[in-house]
DNA sequence: CGTTTTTATGCAAGCGTGTGCAACAAACGT
DNA sequence: ACGTTTGTTGCACACGCTTGCATAAAAACG
């Protein structure tokens, strides 16, 4: 038996008694048609269960619908979350996510963007990694939209939305400086990730300026296993702190578990700890974690509204400020 | 200024002097071309940053290369994790995943697979959710595989995996036995998936074999915060359970915090509690949680094997079975 | 009723591909 | 030398759709 076939315009057409084009033009919203025969058309079309071939249609309008997300470890809350709040979004402006998993070190951003760029995608929004330029440059070129999110280098003609990381890192510094801590300390993973890097230097520039040393452990991928390993590491010096910032809140959680359990402190009276991105997890009873909550709706809303009408600016850039969550894992508040 | 436009085939045939038909054939593996002419146009698709259209590819070969998610809440962190691996695999066999989020009652099932026919997909999976029998087999009438997870319904051409969740859920009161409980209580939301419905299903019945009676206490959303509320509810019987089982690891979850928390019951020594899925959560050191584990790599490589190689049989079902997960949660072991 | 305006519809071209077919050249065998 | 095989290439059509253009029908108007 052969392959099975969607069932075409022509099919309906013929059904319907009417041109090919009067279907179409009964599916395109705006076109002139009249009642009698776009009643006739819908008729056919439900009976033989037909859809309009989006490939088709795409291939004409040069505008394909299509939006790719590039990320990896999908499975991070975070993440997660973001791709949500993305696809719901995407869908509300009738574009729909196609998801590119750059997990795997052969299966690189630029190779994503390649990917992109051969499905005609009308856009593609990054949260992982960071392309090469000239992949970049080829996407605007033939134009496709682009979102770097929390990628904090430039690319001209995409837009940029970045977190002032920088500045939520000084709060946190300040926060603890206000709960009496004295002996403070940085918990990092070794990722490098540009929105880690920023956090890191702005905890340590507000220490340096506050004439307060701080010890920066790194460590492993950024997820919960290394907060325990972090965790070890730091708890163990001569000196042990009186407070911690994690880069993360998976660090966060492994940093705090490790506290209370292993080593039998009380999280916020025996050592502070502060996290970043308000994972739902944070707020769970066993962490109460004080923590800066990403904006993750806006940014989904700065990236969608920016595809859905194009800024006459050519390249744009957008700072968004992360809110500081108070919970119970740092004294005071 | 006019809208940038994609390079297509016919430019990098004119600049590398050759056929439009040679350079697409030199991007089809195993199509005949001279090494000399294959050279020249792939210079000169280097060049312009050429990329085969595939939405246009796939009009022609009626293959699309797209296959669809349909998934609601996809922060969950059992249903991020099996989005994760499944894109992961759909990569290896050179397709790519479209999601569809049907977290809106507005956006159910039934419109993502219209959404998915219109832009042939070459196959859907439903983790969320169950479509309409009516267009299911439009689905697989046009040639558009199907898939559905742990949906448990029948639907004719479908591949259809499920888990032995009733017998899991057997396994659970065995356990529970074991431990020398004697009070059982099972906590759902009430959601009503067909899984969720098992779990209980299967406990149940179990319990009822061994005479033993067992407490059902069903609400909200199959999240943390139900966990919460149902341990509340629970916990303050005139004659308290000494062990539940949780549907759900994310209900386990709150059950536990709130136990130990608010009521400052010892776990396991008090109360035993079981979870379903194993996600990430479970394993942390706050919860240690005694879990049955899904095999969400076999559920992937089971779809994404199906959707390679078209299977004779006309329908498929595959049954896989969830692993006990023996951490600290319950007694014994 | 004749003329102009409006509305509806079919025709055909085009979007960027893949591919069967024929043509052609080169290589090979005898 | 000639027939045969092998390999390469271009032409032209098909895929399913949108849309400008011309035309026909209907409506509006004097």
């Amino acid at each position: 038996m052969s392959r099975k076939v969607f069932v075409s315009a022509k099919d309906v057409a013929e059904r319907a008694g009417v041109s090919r084009s009067a279907v179409s033009r009964t599916f395109t919203p705006g076109a002139s048609v009249a009642d009698e025969t776009r009643k006739r058309v819908v008729e056919a079309a439900e009976a033989l269960g037909y859809h309009v071939n989006h490939l088709a249609r795409g291939l004409m309008r040069n505008e394909s619908g299509l939006v790719c997300l590039i990320v990896s470890e999908i499975d991070t809350p975070y993440r997660a979350n973001l791709i949500r709040e993305l696809s719901r979004q995407l869908q509300n402006v009738s574009k729909i996510a196609m998801l590119i998993n750059t997990d795997r070190a052969d299966k690189n951003v630029d190779d994503a963007l390649r990917l992109a760029i051969s499905y005609r995608a009308d856009a593609s929004i990054v949260l992982s990694g960071m392309p090469d330029k000239s992949i970049t440059d080829l996407c605007v070129k033939s134009g496709q939209r682009l979102v770097l999110i929390n990628r904090d280098e430039q690319r001209e003609g995409a837009l940029m939305i970045n977190l002032n990381d920088r500045d939520a890192a000084r709060r946190a510094f300040i926060a603890f400086l206000r709960a009496g801590c004295r002996s403070m300390a940085f918990a990092n993973s070794d990722a490098g990730t540009p929105s880690l890097v920023a956090r890191e230097q702005g905890f340590c520039e507000a220490a340096r300026e506050h004439g307060v040393e701080v010890v920066i452990e790194r460590f492993g991928p950024t997820r919960y296993q290394s907060g325990v390993t972090l965790a070890q590491r730091l708890l163990t010096r001569e000196k042990r702190p009186d407070a911690i910032f994690c880069a993360n809140d998976l660090l966060a959680c492994g940093v705090m578990d490790t506290a209370r359990h292993q080593f039998k402190l009380s999280v916020p009276d025996d050592l502070c700890v502060l996290g970043f991105d308000d994972i739902e997890q944070s707020s769970w009873s066993s962490y109460h974690l004080t923590t800066f909550a990403q904006p993750v709706e806006k940014i989904a809303q700065k990236a969608v509204s920016w595809l859905a009408q194009p800024s006459l600016t050519d390249d744009h850039s957008c700072k968004l400020t992360a809110e500081l969550i108070w919970r119970g894992s740092v004294r005071g508040g």
